[in-house]
Order: structure tokens, then C-alpha cells, then sequence
RNA sequence: GGCAGAUUACCCGAGUGGCCAAAGGGGGCUGACUGUAAAUCAGCUGGCAACGCCUUCACUGGUUCGAAUCCAGUAUCUGCCA
């Protein structure tokens, strides 16, 4: 297929990405996203729901397709970011139904180098997956390694920096590891302090490079912090970098024939802004994106307002991705107001740290009171670690330090997730996901 | 038997006249983690009716306005000598 030659082929009437479909890069292959049920046709929702959401769900469920399988959404996709699910197999994650993974451009880029993965047969045959995955650009970490370094915000050097809204960023944080211009980022790397440059066509390069079967458009993450006119400049910088993306990404497409095809995500900025974010979704929703990244910095409270803006302007044959969520509430949240797909960090690194959900809500296992409970993590679980181990046992190892903890809490965090986002979309599918979801809140957040 | 040194909170270990309920580790307890610089980080860790009081630095007795710190004796341990 000819890549476009001109912004206009950019904003080219966006086709639906189906298997074959002419005139788009994905006609050698596999991707495409089908809704299957709506949440508005087939719901009963609360009285609260409908408060929340003035009676309107942009809820749906559906099936992604990539070259290396199906998704059916709502789908948590579990987070690799260095080519492994910290601390467990791949298979194992097969096994607990886990249907993608997302791994990270910048971290692979840096180690072991993407040109590697690439003569590995992409991420994963590298890794040792069978099934989709995702590749996330680089973005977040402008935010995680710039201004966002280590969380530590001022917010009296905001407020008394005056450059507040030119360059938020001269004011927040120190030695920060990523410097940001209209162009690029320079990033200082986190692993032995060599300086690296990423841009749009960087990322996408990378990205390509990994060969992960979902990438994801290099953005700008702002924090809450940044005043608003920081946050209309990095809109509009995030917006022309989507541009550029698209470009890049059609003509290594190009260039790279034969590899299976790879879809490409827009990222949508914008924080707490309606008309910021309205505006994103619809400028990129314009694009010719297979689908979307909601991504950013939102309040907790403003997540579900904040994902119906995008889902309202977005295309609405076209996968929404909600970035680094897994809350139980924020994933129904999430999903009633339109999102198809979120991945999350924390089932494994809560685990690391010894915390487990359970339907009765989030605890520590390292606490005292399970040196002596021989039940499993929970008695409602199916995955490997809740059918052959006890809390005490895994007491035992986080006390001791022995690695194992790790693996069979994440087994069971990520099974966690995993499933009530699966029975959310059963739910959907049933007519049942405003009792689902009220039932499970309820049993979850006991204390509200 | 002689000489020298040691003894601090659950453990290791600083402190050698007042700023000491006593640094720093470890351990223990509690909490936090939302596109992973996270097997990380934070708080607490003598007692209590708690902006104060009480009991602690091997034990006993002294010196001093004041002692974990100085002196004497006792106990235990460690070296070296016989």
C-alpha cells in the first residue's frame, strides 16, 4: 500500500481497520476491532449509574484481532515492561487467562536494544509469548523519569516559578533524567547515564523494531501539577507528535513489508480539561489510528467523566486502551464510560511487596496474623497459587525473602484482575453488569 | 594465679560528665504502591493516665548540682603471661 504523502492522507477518512481492508496499511493483515454488545442495549443500570452518567453508557464489549490472536474486550492486558511479567512465566500467564501483554519501547530500547528483539522475531518469539501484545512509546517515562522523578512534586516552586505555564517543568523536580523540547526528549538513561534521544519517528522505529502487535503513539504525560496553559501547549506538542507517528508509522510499514502487521494507538492528553480532552479525541480521533490510549494525569474521582469525553468524540469502531488502571473500581468505572482495554503495573508490584486482593478487598500478607492462616489467598480463587498454597506458607516466604513469593502472588494479582474483567464483560453480555458491578464494589470497598 | 580489655534496648553496635530514652544497622510491627529507575518506599519500635512523668546502658556502692560516661568492689566474657 502507497504510505500517504501528505498531512491530508494523515486525516484520510479513517477506515476501519479490518483484515484486507484497501487503502490501509493493515491490508497485509490482521488487525481489526469488531463491538459485539452495547452496554445501552442491553442494561439494567442503578439509580446511581444513572446519575453518574446522565442515563448514557458508552460501555461496550468486543473482539480485537492481531496477527497473534484475538482479544476479547474488556480485557485487562498485564504489563511486561522488559520483555517478562516480573516474576512470572509466561505460561503461567497464559494459564491464568491473561490474553496480551504490554511491554515498554524506552526499557527495551535501552536493554537489550530493540535491533535485538527485532533479529529475535519480535517481542514475542523473543519472550516466549504466543499471544498479542503491546508496546507502550516511551511517554510515560517523560513524565516518570522528567518531572515526575521520584514523585517529588513542590507545588510552592509551581506556584512561584515564573515560568508557570511556558515550562512547568524548569520548576518541578531535580536532577531530572528526561528533558523535554517540541522536538524530542533527551533522556538521561536510568541504567549507566548515556544520553539518548526519542522523537515521534524514534519511538516508532523502536516500536516497529519490537514488533509488538499494539504500539502506541510517543506522547507528552503531564501532571496535575502543570497549569493549564503548560497543559494546552503539551496538548498541541502531543497532537503534532501524533502526526508524526502516523507518518513514521506508515513508512516503515512500508519499508518493513512481510512482518505482520502492526497497529498503531494515539494517545489522548489533556488532564482534567473537558474541552482539552474533547478536543484530543476528536483531533486524533481524526487520524488514521487503529485505535486509542486514554492516558495522563486524572484524579481518581474524574476518571469515568474523563474517559466519557474521549469515548464520546472518539471513533466508535475503534479500540479505546485507558493506560495504567486496575483498580477494582476504576476498571468498572472505566468500562461503563468506554474503555476496552487497560493494563496496570500493579497486580505484580503490589505483589512484590506482599499485598493481595481478595473479593473482601486489598490486604498484606506479610502481616503478623497470617503466620498461622492455612487458607489460600482466597477461597473464591481458581488460579495455581490459591489451589496449591496457603497464606501462611507465603507468609513464610515473604519473612524469609525467598523469591517464590513474589511469583505466586503475582499469579494470583494478576488471575485477580484478570478475571473480574472477564466477568464484567460476561456481565455485559448477560445484562447483568450494573448488578455485577454493584455486588462486587460492594463486597470489595466494604467501608465506603 | 598475674596483667590488659570488654559488658549499651530483641540482636549487632555508636556514645566516655549535662544538648541521652540513648546515633546507625538488623530484626519486628504497620502502612503505601494505578502506561514499573519499585524484590521499593514511609512511619513506629523501653513503659505510661503521653506537649509531661516513670524505669533503663552487667550488678552493688560511691564522687558530683548532674553519671551510660568518673571511682571502688562484685560477676561474666576475651586476650596475653605463668
Amino acid at each position: 500500500m502507497p504510505s500517504p504523502e501528505t498531512t491530508a492522507d494523515l486525516l484520510a477518512p479513517a477506515p476501519v481497520a479490518t483484515p484486507g481492508t484497501p487503502g490501509h496499511p493493515a491490508s497485509q493483515g490482521e488487525f481489526g476491532f469488531e463491538v459485539t454488545t452495547r452496554l445501552n442495549e442491553s442494561c439494567n443500570p442503578t439509580a446511581e449509574a444513572i446519575e453518574q452518567n446522565g442515563g448514557t453508557f458508552q460501555g461496550r464489549t468486543g473482539v480485537i484481532t492481531t496477527p497473534h490472536g484475538t482479544i476479547k474486550t474488556p480485557a485487562f492486558i498485564a504489563v511486561g515492561t522488559k520483555a517478562t511479567v516480573k516474576s512470572v512465566l509466561p505460561e503461567s500467564m497464559e494459564d491464568l487467562g491473561a490474553q496480551a501483554l504490554l511491554s515498554n519501547a524506552y526499557h527495551l530500547y535501552l536493554q537489550p536494544g530493540a535491533d535485538i528483539l527485532d533479529a529475535a522475531g519480535g517481542l514475542g518469539a523473543f519472550m516466549n509469548w504466543q499471544g498479542p501484545t503491546f508496546t507502550d512509546s516511551g511517554g510515560f517515562q517523560v513524565m516518570s523519569l522528567g518531572s515526575g522523578f521520584k514523585k517529588v512534586i513542590n507545588m510552592d516552586a509551581v506556584a512561584a516559578s515564573p515560568h508557570a505555564g511556558a515550562d512547568d517543568s524548569v520548576a518541578v523536580g531535580k536532577e531530572r533524567l528526561a528533558h523535554i523540547d517540541d522536538d524530542g526528549v533527551w533522556f538521561k538513561s536510568h541504567l549507566n547515564g548515556d544520553m539518548h534521544r526519542f522523537t515521534p519517528e524514534v519511538s516508532m522505529q523502536v516500536q516497529h523494531q519490537i514488533g509488538a502487535d499494539i504500539m502506541f503513539a510517543f506522547d507528552e504525560l503531564t501532571t496535575l501539577l502543570n497549569s493549564r496553559g503548560y497543559q494546552e501547549m503539551s496538548l498541541e506538542r502531543t497532537r503534532l507528535w501524533a502526526l508524526r507517528c502516523i507518518e513514521e508509522h506508515f513508512r516503515l510499514t512500508e519499508e518493513r513489508t512481510g512482518k505482520p502487521y502492526q497497529a498503531l494507538f494515539g494517545v489522548i492528553q489533556g488532564a482534567q480539561y473537558e474541552d482539552l480532552r474533547r478536543k484530543a479525541s476528536h483531533d486524533l480521533g481524526e487520524m488514521n489510528f487503529d485505535g486509542f490510549g486514554i492516558g495522563g494525569a486524572l484524579e481518581k474521582e474524574n476518571l469515568g467523566t474523563i474517559v466519557r469525553w474521549c469515548a464520546e468524540e472518539l471513533p466508535e469502531n475503534k479500540p479505546r486502551h485507558l493506560l495504567g488502571i486496575s483498580e477494582p473500581d476504576d476498571i468498572f468505572t472505566a468500562i461503563e464510560n468506554g474503555a476496552d482495554t487497560f493494563d496496570c503495573v500493579s497486580p505484580t508490584r503490589v505483589a512484590r511487596t506482599s499485598a493481595f486482593y481478595t473479593p473482601d478487598g486489598r490486604f498484606n500478607l506479610s502481616g503478623a496474623k497470617y503466620k498461622r492462616d492455612f487458607t489460600p489467598l482466597s477461597e473464591e480463587c481458581d488460579c495455581y497459587t490459591c489451589e496449591n498454597y496457603t497464606r501462611a506458607y507465603i507468609h513464610h516466604l515473604f519473612k524469609a525473602k525467598e523469591m517464590v513469593s513474589a511469583t505466586l502472588v503475582s499469579i494470583h494479582n494478576e488471575r485477580f484482575v484478570v478475571k473480574m474483567v472477564d466477568d464484567a464483560r460476561l456481565a455485559i453480555e448477560n445484562g447483568t453488569f450494573f448488578e455485577f458491578k454493584a455486588e462486587t464494589l460492594r463486597r470489595y470497598y466494604p467501608k465506603r
